[in-house]
DNA sequence: CTGTTAGCGCTTTCAC
DNA sequence: GTGAAAGCGCTAACAG
């Protein structure tokens, strides 16, 4: 492999010289030496070499990306997208993404290390949720990092989320203008994150249509299928209040059970019941019928959060930048108007 | 940030000494220097930069892995999975995953950019097929890389693989097992390689118990659901033939289909059709009824591989190793004894 | 055993 | 405009 010093030999310059061009450095080198120099790169076939480059600059040119333990049978399609949409934003600015594993319970010394041995310039966080800390301790590090995802609002730090009480809206909202108003909402447990926001769009949603619903009309439980069989069992089974016409799914996996529980009980979902979920799910087009979803722009996302890396790095105390992108209703065909 | 100069001076040794302790040169420096020194690393706060030690050994300690653009509502579980373990298998032999994208029609100048520029030590490719232009090129370059996948039998590259034949072999065996003696396939398109190892298993179970099917029993089609509604589709209606109890469907997307089409039709599946897929995709045991599938030992794949990367810095002109790693057979509801 | 020194391949002052 | 030379943080001969 060649070096700069090939290069420089071969065009019977210095190395300096073609540092210069390299680096388009114009106003130090004459256009007649620059194409020369130009012309002996290729000819001897040399690209620099980014390590010896990143010695120099302390830099990495590298962005540090977890990749989190799915459970068995769990997946997170949206993170899957996700690596591969920041990945290529990243390319396009010459950057390159470090994946690297991370055990749920105390991921701090796994960043402490890639930040000690310095071997990214800085991390890209995802799956955020309340107290996560990550997000202190990075910022205790002072080093550069962006999130996928929200914390503590009253944590201020760069990131990029889904603006998932505007999903939670309009989902409710969509049920609404079908002509339900018996609208149940699947829910996880109290204090987390995206799981509140969307709880907190469809209840607003509700609000502003002058809808009441029963208390009993919000079920939480864990991001399991069963959650939603459990769900919509306890809806049928209480004699005191009528089921609901239309189930509002925190995920696709819970609406999958709430669709699950209501054919074996004979119900026609997208008729009898109307079902909503969100993140668009792969293989749930197939299923019978096909769910009604949101997806999250997760290409745009990736996106942002490389462009303000990069700001970060051009003016380190920018102010921290906080942004929701929409997600997208993808109508199929699990809701349709309430009968009666 | 300390560096190696920061420890010297703490300990009043010359930073030769660090080194030398660093790198558990353990016969040049006494016990009790190195006692010294290994303090002053605790006191100072020094972990040695990566990039310096990159240059110095010519190497990055990172290895290339190319993640595709998944097209949208598809998704490889496979190839999520993968990248968790071999990431957890590189970190073991302090290696990272470098991940990079890669267009499917013209990868090749992406891997020859990451080689020029000395960005990655090695590859680990996946998702390779006949006539991957990915292997003869690394092998001209003479650059390391190891396989999860086969390609062009004639060709000599280190690889680890999943048995597929081993798989159609077995999932023939376990139809036939409960009485099935009509069994149909649904395969890729010919020269798709795990396709065709799988369909081969397939016959020679078939083969082997003596079974003859109807050449119409053999139904090939893209990597779609619609695939899998289309063959069923055709061995119902077709007159002059007996349709199959039983049916072993490349992959479990196909597979849904199958179930799919016998579900619109009134047939239940696990009771008068049978259906086995293969890998297992997240989901699909929440379906009615629940597939059964094989799945893959990925964990083992990934471990095995970054061995074999391991062993050809050591041995560089190493014999190319080929194993293959049997699947497992995941028993589900999706498969009973045929009822007539 | 320990220290001096010469690089690894590049960028960047600073003279000329 | 161009080149000599220092240095990024480390490793590894080579002396002593």
């Amino acid at each position: 492999m060649p070096t700069i010093k090939d290069v420089a030999k071969h065009a019977g310059v210095s190395i300096a010289t073609v540092s210069y061009v390299l680096n388009n450095k114009t106003t130090y080198v004459s256009e007649e030496t620059r194409r020369l120099v130009q012309l002996s790169i290729e000819a001897v076939g040399y690209t620099p070499s980014i390590t010896a480059r990143n010695l120099q600059s302390h830099q990495t040119r590298l962005i540090g990306y977890a990749w989190h333990p799915t459970m068995s049978g769990q997946m997170n399609p949206i993170l899957d997208q996700f690596m591969y949409y920041l990945a290529q934003a990243a390319e396009e600015h010459d950057y390159h993404i470090l994946t690297f594993t991370c055990p749920l319970n105390n991921p701090l010394h796994i960043y402490a290390d890639l930040i000690k041995s310095k071997r990214v310039d800085a991390f890209v966080l995802a799956g955020t949720n309340y107290n996560d800390a990550r997000i202190p301790f990075l910022q205790s590090q002072n080093f550069p990092f962006v999130s996928f995802g929200r914390a503590n609002p009253e944590w201020h730090f760069p990131l990029v989320d889904t603006d998932s009480e505007q999903g939670g809206y309009e989902a409710t909202q969509y049920l609404i203008s079908l002509g339900h108003r018996r609208i149940a909402m699947v829910g996880w447990p109290q204090g987390s994150l995206s799981g509140d926001y969307r709880l907190n769009g469809y209840k607003r949603a509700l609000q502003e249509a002058g809808i009441s619903v029963p208390e009993s009309y919000l079920y939480r439980g864990e991001q399991y299928e069963s959650t939603g069989r459990k769900a919509l069992t306890c809806w049928l089974d209480q004699s005191d209040v009528e089921p609901p016409t239309a189930v509002v799914a925190v995920t696709d996996l819970i609406a999958l059970g709430v669709m699950n529980e209501a054919q074996s009980r004979g119900l026609t979902v997208g008729r009898e019941l109307s079902v909503i979920g969100f993140d668009n799910m792969p293989l749930l087009e197939y299923f019978k019928p096909a769910l009604t979803t949101f997806e999250q722009q997760i290409p745009k996302v990736g996106q942002i959060l490389i462009t303000m890396i990069k700001q970060m790095f051009e003016l380190p105390h920018n102010e921290s930048a906080h942004l929701l992108v929409p997600p997208r209703l993808i109508i199929r065909e699990s809701c349709g108007a309430p009968i009666e």
